[in-house]
DNA sequence: ATAACATTTCGGTGAGCACCGAATCGTCCG
DNA sequence: CGGACGATTCGGTGCTCACCGAAATGTTAT
């Protein structure tokens, strides 16, 4: 009965944590990956040019993170696409950046500066809404009590009909009624927004209904001007929240994080950022993470 | 008006993913940080000992992980105690493992082979069960409704009224904004069980009324006769769940991951697994991640 | 067919880092 | 006080790997 035999082969099998960690250790690919957070597909040179990396290079790390199962990829004609493998991967990214301390990076151009600050202000998280007005929809929500946080963040019953009202119906079958909500740390205000399935219905509605409009080739929303209607009737945002120039943001050192403060620790002091730089790689086109 | 001035420092700030993975992607701290899940606090020289390398190297491994923010730290007389820095970081650890592809380890003795069943069968993960009983909770929790099945779990009204007659009411407001149900997948049997604050009152209630008992050394739960009798009661859990040698669970390469099967995938082919081997390292104790 | 293009393969190079042992520092105990 | 003990600092070593450029492969366009 017993199982365990000096025959067999014995072996088991654990998960690899390190491997998995080593392929986001890698700034080029970490970069990578919160690139196509965006959740759309990227070919390998689309990739490569905004990683500043040669292309051979990127090809190198695009087979790493394809066969390690954080990447998906499609082939056609003599494109490489990839895209995350699916929702959990961005989902566990996304926690992951929330929980990253800070890195100074440089800002070359204003063009650069709006660019990020738009980034701030709003921006999709894979299939929904983050950044300043996203944080600003699950504060409002919870205010109104459309979102309770009795037993973490569950959808109320007005919370429901208010999605009914909207037109929104789809984000919750569930035989039993609850609905499906759940919430990332935001890695700009660190602070919560709503994902899961009515997050992702959110911003589905919100597009359709021309609330908000998404760049073509960056993850930047930008708020119309019947969202900034519909916003500030639905759920009374503030002007913060829906005027990128109001959302300065200054991305605190680290509020509130029950996980400690983040003691700006720079992991290892750049030692020499004159030294070794006898090759100078090109410029990184967007410098975040 | 517009706040970007050439006289300006001009940096921004942006999360360094890379740099948080970078402290996990070493074997030697990812096994550090897997033993860590046990919640409890260890010493330094405990650590060296479990990960099977010298005292010096288990200083900067510590200090790094420390620094990083993984780990908080607590320093008594001359020893160290270090504990991971908040259940934000457990969760996220469980579920990197969830995604993590699977390595081989060998078994080398039927004592090991034991601990590692027991493992398997129930075990803490922080302040939460898992495990086969833990992903048989969440299982059996779903099918009668107390859970709705969607982007993860939600409780539901019935589920919380489960929880009231059982006497778990202080499950609620979570102070720390902490989403009250959150899963974790196990990394075990890669499904999911139950974590968050509801996870963890469960887990103190069935460590108060005596349904489980907690080895003190290592993370393996052990199932009590009043245990069974109450799971079976309460949830109709199969035998399966509640005896460690009916818990035989292979670990299959990887069933139904929406991320894609994860290809056995060694990421990096051994290459010579016989080379490189002049220097022996010390066997490691816990083999496991 | 030929040309332009996207990606890949391959060899080589330089930097980063995990590891150890020996010596040191500080704390606890007899 | 002196010895045992836990942890740390430091120098040195070897392996790993991110990077590039040049050449090759395969696909689409002219």
């Amino acid at each position: 009965m017993n199982r365990w035999d000096a025959d067999q082969e014995s072996v088991a099998e654990t998960p690899d944590l390190a491997a998995l960690a080593a392929l986001l250790a890698d700034r080029t690919r970490a970069a990578i990956c919160m690139a196509l957070l965006d959740g759309g597909a990227w070919t390998a040179g689309e990739l490569a040019e905004y990683a500043a990396v040669a292309p051979s290079t990127t090809t190198e790390h695009l087979n790493l993170l394809v066969s390690g199962g954080l990447l998906a990829e499609e082939r056609r004609g003599r494109r490489r696409y990839v895209r995350l493998a699916g929702p959990e991967t961005a989902e566990t990214l996304e926690n992951l950046a929330g929980l990253a301390p800070y890195r100074q990076v440089p800002v070359r151009s204003l063009a650069e500066a709006n660019h990020r600050r738009a980034l701030h202000h709003a921006r999709t998280c894979y299939d929904h809404i983050a950044g300043a007005l996203g944080v600003a929809i699950a504060a409002a929500m919870t205010e109104r009590g459309l979102l309770a946080r009795d037993y973490g963040l569950v959808l109320t019953g007005a919370g429901a009909n208010w999605l009914a009202a909207l037109g929104i119906s789809d984000a919750g079958p569930s035989a039993a009624g609850r609905a499906h909500v759940r919430t990332c740390l935001d890695w700009t205000v660190r602070r919560q927004h709503l994902s899961g399935a009515v997050g992702a219905a959110l911003y589905q509605h919100a597009l359709e209904h021309d609330w908000i409009v998404k760049a073509v080739t960056t993850r930047i929303l930008t708020v119309t001007a019947a969202g900034r209607r519909a916003f500030r009737a639905q759920l009374g945002l503030p002007d913060e929240a829906l005027y990128p120039s109001l959302a300065l943001a200054p991305p605190r050192p680290a509020p509130d994080l029950p996980g400690g403060p983040w003691s700006v620790a720079v992991l290892r002091e750049p030692g020499g950022e004159a030294a070794g730089g006898d090759r100078a790689p090109a410029q990184r086109r967007h410098p975040d993470q």
